[in-house]
DNA sequence: GGAATTATCCAAAGCGCCTTGGATGTTCGA
DNA sequence: TCGAACATCCAAGGCGCTTTGGATAATTCC
């Protein structure tokens, strides 16, 4: 498929200096900006790359300077085949808007837990980047040790529970939003509240548990076990459970829900109870303003804790290159405020109707 | 953070072959499988190489060798704050399996298709891969030409409607699919079908509707242009159009749905209209068989006509490599049939409630 | 006008790897 | 025992870029 005009299509340094009748010190300080060249060659150089459609091979480039230009993300997978959060892939796409505002590649990886230690060593002694950012990060974790030995900048998205140590992280505020969400339902009379949770290995979900348990014992509720569910979060998780829940003798008559994908199985399961949300029973869900489940409008479907994820993922790629360039920085931190949203999945308590019947 | 620690860390090929007492090129030689080395010197070097932790720097062993070993992925997308469609990740998620096996590493960037013609030629220049895959082709699309003249080699997951060209692709059977789905709906006894459809102008959708409109005609039916809605997969979408099309004079008594994202709006649209899915209303979707929404098990929820993105995305992967590393297969295609799963959501036709109240 | 700046530009080294073209030592057949 | 064939290893050049340390010409200052 490559033929004659390919050489044609990538110049290099070498061509450009020699069709200019310059050096190739000269072209390449008039293109990086330095004060050594006169104005007009670098006028007359910067014309002449654009039309060659010159850009320095990025290879020899990082091999020159020592930069990668490239910044890791490392999804953690439990296998091959599991479940990959959506919510990465809009985290994803918010960093990647920052990497080519400023020059940097995104380079994505998918590690099984087994081998996440021998990829982060692996990576940093091919110099394949210049740091990355740690996706979901657990309560304890052990790549932030790995991580400061082998001396690779990162950006952690979340927070690590068990840890004194310092480090660079953005995150939202899990444990006031659902505390916030939690107290909401108590204030329209709910007592028997159910959380559907994410895997409380992970700190995210972990947190929400702690700040919906906070309004409960604030409010001298007591917490019922069996109306606390922890999976992934996948639809099906939030059906089974809610289906069951809503079975059992003590159903909740509100939901407080992990996230839009598990709040669309809840959602089903209790339609198929022949209940009503907003109505029968109230739900409030954390909304990472996923692009394809669109929860704004007037008067949204769900009422949320909404936090966008792509914004977490810009600003977590501002912090991380700003973390490189200035390494003095370190550690930074953001605490992004998610905002409490009525929508019309919440009404006052009342009692069930399979109660009463 | 980088400290003293990372010399250690990162020890390149002089040093190895130093410590070892032999040349470079040896060393070189060794690791890379040549013949011209002994045995004993082979597993001595690849000891070492193991315990000091040698990696080849990526950047060097690319400029020598003029192979970046890397692909990238450019993610089609209208604006930086477009949707994202759940299909890539996962597809990204299978190709990476891929990559990983054979030594490359993957490339991320979501490109506005307004530059999407200078970021395939700033890679390209760059020398940041040596191919790429092709997202979310459509009918017609520029991309093709682009990269042929380019020279850089690319698999298209899916395929280009409007175009005589060979090119490298990778496809399920989308015409047939729907043409099956849509028959199965007829053979149950349904007149008034309604297609929920992606973006027309994406090859995909436009497949799709094609076999739709293929079983309409074959079986003597004519279509209704009202009952049939192209947008992007979200759930709105799906919610919002069979909300509308459930109120209509004309309403249909079946849905064949383009993605699982999108039948959740629709099914919440039927039973917010106190319709019973699978008995009052049947719906066929397509699935991708996103790890998140588990529709298998031994009755699916929904009727589907089912083809893993993950898999396209390993299957993908393997063709462009092959691709790069003996041109002369060119052109290599590959059509996945996608597989009709019977679930719970279709039943025979029956005269809906509505329409006899 | 001559020395000291300043403005421009260049030659060459080096980043870490692969690879070509020998060099050296070993083995084998005659 | 000697040359040929082979096995084993090495020196050095090159990939395309940045950057150091001048060189040359133009300008300024006394």
């Amino acid at each position: 498929m490559r033929n004659a005009e390919v050489s044609c299509q990538a110049m290099n340094l070498k061509q450009l200096s020699e069709n200019l009748g310059l050096s190739q010190t000269t072209v390449s300080r008039a293109l990086n900006g330095y004060p050594e060249v006169s104005e007009s060659t670098r006028k007359r150089v910067e014309l002449a790359a654009q039309q060659g459609n010159y850009r320095p091979n990025m290879r020899a480039m990082s091999l020159a300077t020592g930069k990668a230009m490239t910044i890791g993300h490392i999804i953690p997978v439990a296998t091959q085949s599991d479940v990959v959060n959506p919510v990465f892939a809009e985290f994803v796409a918010g960093a990647s808007q920052t990497y080519s505002q400023f020059g940097y590649e995104l380079m994505l990886r998918f590690a099984e837990s087994k081998d996440e230690e021998s990829t982060y060593r692996s990576i940093v002694a091919k110099h394949a980047v210049d740091g990355v950012i740690v996706h979901s990060p657990m309560r304890e974790d052990s790549r932030l040790a790995l991580l400061k030995e082998i001396g690779l900048p990162f950006v952690v998205h979340g927070r690590v529970c068990d840890t004194n140590e310092e480090y660079n992280w953005i995150d939202m505020n899990n444990r006031s939003a659902f505390k916030q969400a939690t107290q909401l339902l108590i204030d329209l009379g709910h007592k028997n509240i159910a959380l559907v949770n994410g895997q409380e290995s992970l700190s995210f979900a972990w947190l929400r548990r702690l700040g919906f348990l906070d309004a409960l014992h604030e409010n001298g509720l007591t917490h019922n076990p069996s109306l606390m569910a922890s999976d992934e979060l996948t639809e099906t998780h939030g059906y089974q459970t809610a289906t069951k829940m809503l079975a059992s003798d003590h159903a909740p008559s509100a939901f407080l829900v992990s996230s839009y994908v598990v709040a669309l199985g809840v959602r089903h399961a209790i339609s198929q109870a022949g209940l009503a949300i907003g109505k029968d029973i109230s739900v409030i869900i954390h909304d990472d303003a996923l692009s394809y489940f669109d929860n704004s409008g007037a008067v949204p479907q769900f009422t949320s804790t909404r936090s966008s994820v792509r914004e977490a993922g810009i600003l977590a790629a501002e912090m991380l290159l700003k973390q490189i360039d200035e390494p003095e920085l370190y550690p930074q931190t953001k605490l992004l405020k998610s905002h409490l949203i009525m929508g019309s999945s919440t009404g006052p308590y009342r009692a069930q109707l399979s109660t009463l019947v």
